[in-house]
DNA sequence: TAGGTATATTACTTTTAAGTAAGTTATTGC
DNA sequence: GCAATAACTTACTTAAAAGTAATATACCTA
């Protein structure tokens, strides 16, 4: 935990309060995906937001890295079980969003 | 809505993907709240993105801002019924950082 | 040996978020 | 007339997020 945090809320936002996080640790909610697949899920994101994300989804224990060693690579995310925990939020996120579209 | 938004998700991002937004949303679930005690219930915001964000969040229609004509002058900010719709995503938010607290 | 494949990394730039600190307004009460 | 008050605004700076584009690896296949 960091220092000097009132609110748990405020903790959450530090690991997942990003344009992109949320979007990554979504689309790995069906299941394990690999590196190329996941980021075809996301075709805004960039290349480097993409790996320079889920580096730190991995350091905070949100997502593991399974690395295959074939040629050419295969490396597969999947979530933790501290990532899984965050399925019906990001679940509710997504709905949010999709009644926007109706609303506007 | 915006151009090219593949994922409803990612719209949703594009309103609360933030640090603060969340946590000023968060606080007034209870209820309206003055411009001075909404602020003083987040320390670590800096006045600047306190005002800066709920300028954003009335914009996106997330809050509105009531204004009192009365010296020194009151400000009270409440969420809309858009931004209510967010109350159990809010919720569940703080309560998986609080969780975290004891994984950790 | 050149091109393809998947997964990156690196260097560089731009944009956005965030912080610091001072100033503004319009009154009331001392 | 001056301090206090609440809610900002402004100017300036720093830090973080995000984008672009080129390069690296390491093998396979044509």
């Amino acid at each position: 935990m960091n220092k000097e945090i009132t609110c748990p809320l405020h903790y959450t936002m530090t690991l997942i309060g990003t344009k992109w996080k949320p979007l990554i640790l979504f689309h790995l909610l069906e299941g394990p995906l690999r590196s190329g697949v996941l980021q075809k899920h996301i075709p805004e994101i960039s290349n480097k937001m993409f790996t320079q994300s889920v580096r730190e989804l991995e350091k905070d224990g949100l997502i593991s890295r399974k690395i295959y060693p074939v040629v050419p690579p295969k490396v597969e995310y999947q979530l933790t079980k501290k990532g899984c925990s965050l399925e019906s939020i990001l679940r509710s996120l997504d709905l949010w969003g999709g009644n926007e579209n109706f609303n506007s």
